[in-house]
Parts: structure tokens; sequence; C-alpha cells
DNA sequence: CACTAACAAGACAAGTCTGTCTATTTCGTT
DNA sequence: AACGAAATAGACAGACTTGTCTTGTTAGTG
């Protein structure tokens, strides 16, 4: 069968090429501040074939938040999983990560944080993508974490997202990406005071 | 004299309410969402006393960052000054701010952030106001941890002011204040890390 | 070959955007 | 009372916005 399936209503070419430019370029300028004329020019694609995988430029928004979240979760869980086994060396790989990220040309920030920055309220579409999406990204920090100490896996796992967003929003309002040093240094006390907590109930 | 001196083209009413406005409907709505018209009808000015008062609506957008960065400064400090004298204490009052910032009506992140995210561009004048508050932000962080050590307060702080940044973040888009809690919990830890530093020259 | 679905190209509607300009009015000072 | 600066109201230009619709072309199907 030569016409790819079809089927689901996701799979296409062309909606592919969409999403990909649309994520370039409203990772480049944001979301408000470009276009859809200006992404169909890029991508070389009619305005119909826009409108006919997508309801309204949010949708298109939304899919290229799906895409990169996808993107991201993959790319970091081959990192954690390629490192050893001793739990400091599988967070070095994750902030490994996160540093070439910082460091790679383009870098600007978060583009969800990005999105729900441009789209505050909570229930619009767009938001809401990002919540799911940043949601799954914490599980999977927590998953990784729960080896060590499944009882604090939750609370550690908290602690190390907020320096990593806070870290991903730093390294770009700066534009320095030595930013995740700080975080990493702070990432590895919180994780061997989790390992050894020599004081226990403290801290409100 | 009165004609409130003018001098140095800054302090005008007019200005400051447009200010305000300004402030208002792009933090609730962001700043490429809002256009200077529903400004405008909201203070109720003409187009004009806004054109003199500032060349561009990049330049009203500075305005109401500047204007943001030094309130939030002013009310940090008060809270920090008015707590008791020990470092837990002053970094719990800092956190005591900021959770009752999180837990505000119309709370919807960091006005900030959400600028240099809708400015991705490091040289805009925008984004350049909000390295400026930012950078300020953290060093007033610095001087007050100073007290404490003053070898180790700047990478505290940056440490703390990451955790800060995330907890805004998240808190906004999870709309979940309780984000700050975490946040506090680690900086706690990192403080008392500090204060007793037990494995000296670990951590990359 | 004939059919059909997808796509390209572009006109179009209806509205928005920033910034400029003119004409009129308000108001504090001399 | 008369002057002048500042504010208002609103028209206006020119560009840009999303989304719809039409027309013609391409390509893979039975």
């Amino acid at each position: 069968m030569p016409r790819p399936t079809k089927s689901e209503a996701a799979r296409s070419p062309k909606r592919d090429q969409l999403v990909a430019a649309a994520a370039r370029l409203f990772y480049r300028d944001g979301y408000h501040a470009v276009g859809i004329d200006t992404i169909l020019a890029d991508a070389q694609i009619a305005k119909m074939t826009l409108y006919r995988n997508f309801a309204t430029k949010e949708d298109l928004i939304v899919a290229t938040i799906q895409k990169r979240a996808e993107t991201i979760s993959g790319e970091v869980s081959v990192a954690v999983s390629q490192a050893g086994p001793s739990m400091r060396s599988r967070l070095l790989a994750l902030f490994g990560w996160y540093e070439n990220w910082f460091r790679s040309p383009g870098f600007a920030g978060c583009a969800m944080l990005r999105a729900a920055g441009e789209y505050p309220e909570l229930g619009s579409a767009v938001h809401q993508s990002v919540v799911r999406a940043k949601a799954a990204g914490r599980a999977n920090l927590e998953l990784i974490l729960s080896e060590l100490d499944p009882r604090r896996a939750k609370e550690l796992a908290s602690q190390i997202d907020l320096l990593l967003q806070g870290a991903i929003s730093c390294a770009h309002t700066y534009g320095d990406p030595s930013q995740i040093d700080h975080a990493r240094k702070a990432a590895l006390n919180l994780l061997e005071r989790a390992h050894s907590p020599h004081s226990p109930g403290r801290g409100r």
C-alpha cells in the first residue's frame, strides 16, 4: 500500500514538515511573533494543507510542543541509560545532556516554558499541553531517582527539576550556558544529602 | 512650583498611569497579545500621550519591567530586613515573600522571564532590561547571603536563585503555588551544607 | 485510461497591529 | 484675561493577522 495508510490521522510527510518548520521558527522568534504565512513560506507548503492538518494555529503550536517533548524525553532517556550504574553518574549524564543543549547554537531557553508564558491562562490548550509535557518530564526524573531511594525520589525529583527549569531560563536570559554548573553542584549536594541524611526532620 | 518639576523626563502622572495599566495587561495576557489600543482604553489615555512619553511599544514594555523590578526589589528587601538575624530566618522570610506572591490572585509567573521569552534575542532592548533586572536580583541575594560566608555567597546565591526562578516558572505552569515548598526545602539543605561542609572538594 | 484525493498558488474577507497626524479642548501660569 | 503646553478624540496609512475559498495541477489508485 504505497499510500502511507494515513489511518489514525496524524502521520503525513507534509504534516511533519510543517511541524518541523513551525517548531524552528516559533523557537527562534516566539509564538505570537511568527505568523502562519511565514511558516508556510519556510516549509514551502500551501495554506490549505496547513488547515487540513490543523484546525487552528494553536493546534499547530500544540503539535510542536508534543513533538519537542517526545524528542527531549527520548534523548534524555538514551543519555541516562548509557551512563554508569551509579546514581551520581546517571545524574551527571542528565546534566551533561542539558549542558550540551545550552551550548548548542540557537539555544533560546525552553520552548515549552516560553509557550506557557505566551499563553498564560491555565485552561488554554497550549498551556495544558505544556503542563502534560513538563509533568511527564518530572515523572521521568522521579523514575530515574527512584532506584536510589523510592521514599525520597519524588521530593528529590521536584527539587532537581526546579534547578533544571531555573537553569534553562537563566541560561537563556543571561545568554550564559554555565548556569548549568550551579544547578549541577546543587543537585549533587542534594543527592548526597538524600543518600546520607544526617539531620532528618528539618526544613519546615 | 506647582508644575511638578518634570526635570529628568520620567515623572509624569500620565506616564505612571500608562505604565501601571500596561504592566497589568501585559502580565495578564502577554506582551505581543496586548495591543497599545487596549492599554490606552484601559488607562483612558490618548494615543499621542503614549507616544510623547515612549518612542515605541517596546519602550513601554521596558518601562513596565523596570518598574516591576524596583517594586519587587523593595518588597523583598523589606521582608528580609524584618526577619530575625539568623541566616535561616532571613531565607525563610525571602521564601515567604515568594509564597505569598505565588498564592496571590492573578499570579502568572515572572513578568520578566516571560518578557525574555517573548523577546528571545539577547540584544533586544526588552531582553536586555530583563538581564539587568535579574542580575540585580541575584546580586541582592548574594549580598544577603554574604553575611554567612562571603566565600560561598556567590555560589549559594546562584543555586538558590535557580531554585527560585524554577519555582516561579513551575508554579505558573502547573498552577501550583506549592512548588515553592520544594525550592525552600532544597535551599535550606544547601544552606546547612554551606554552613558545615563535611565533604569539601566534590561536585565537579 | 479514468478517477480521486492531496497539494499548490493565490485571491479574499474581516479584522488587528503600530505609529502618525490633525483638530479640539483642558488647564496651570503669567 | 491671555498665553502655551499638554491632553483628548479620532481619522488615517500601511502592513500584517488568521482563516476560507477557488482554481488548477500533480500523483497514485483501480
